[in-house]
DNA sequence: TTATTAAAGGATATTTTTGTCTTTTATTTG
DNA sequence: CAAATAAAAGACAAAAATATCCTTTAATAA
């Protein structure tokens, strides 16, 4: 997600930031972050261009995307779906002892997630009023 | 936290289940929720007895306890007061992107498992309202 | 068109989490 | 006290998550 808003907020000006980029800027292990992006570039994303001058890149209408797709590209819809137990059997229909009080905070986070968008943060970002550092 | 319901379900009439008898009840490697259990006791979430007729048991106030303690005694207040990205930077003072949106939702989290006590659910569980299967 | 740059992909390694096995200690009952 | 029961504890094993390395592919520029 770091990644992505460092990414976000350098795509304005046309800008492509590459691996080793990216990864000194967010304090993460350079070839643990290709893999991360490898999956977000397949699942649409990110944009990537090889060679010189290449690198990730957002396109205009990604900044638009929510928080939420991220995430289901990187780990499917589980935190969305899911039994805050990790119970299997839990349904509306047949609920674990937690279901009705959980739904409400994960519906929040859904909502969340759903609501914030990739771009959000890139004037904060821009002016350094936020960092990505670990 | 299925091993504290199913616990508590039992605590009221003063029984004490065994490792085995929990572990077939809650879909569990009895080993496994054995070591679950030690830590659980060292914390004084649950209690037990050693010996023939011995077990695990709550005490009458442990009922009362929020579902919060069972998760600090586990894993500490990690998921209480940590950054919704992991990072170590991040606080109020020198919140990262997501801080105040994140913030809303672990408070509710916070909340409800604070709100929620270990004995909540002993009048459903022993009716078979509800379930603690996986 | 060749050298260089940078992402993609596959194989491997490390670490953490989860799960298992065995021995020890405590308690109860005959 | 001796035998049986059951949790506590420590050592060990398997699986999953995280991280690294190396080779391949694609793009650019001289």
């Amino acid at each position: 997600m770091r990644a992505v808003f460092y990414i976000a907020s350098h795509s304005l000006d046309g800008s492509r930031p590459g691996i080793k980029e990216i990864a000194e800027n967010i304090n993460s292990p350079e070839h643990f972050l290709a893999k991360i992006l490898q999956k977000l570039s397949k699942g649409g994303i990110v944009s990537s261009i090889k060679g010189p001058n290449g690198g990730f890149f957002i396109e205009p209408q990604g900044l638009n995307r929510p928080l939420a797709d991220i995430i289901t590209c990187l780990e499917g819809d589980q935190i969305f779906t899911g039994c805050g137990m990790g119970l299997s059997y839990c349904s509306e229909s047949n609920p674990c002892p937690l279901h009705h009080e959980f739904k409400k905070v994960r519906n929040q986070l859904t909502h969340m997630l759903y609501q914030t968008t990739i771009g959000e943060f890139n004037g904060e970002l821009r002016a350094g009023a936020l960092t990505l550092n670990k």
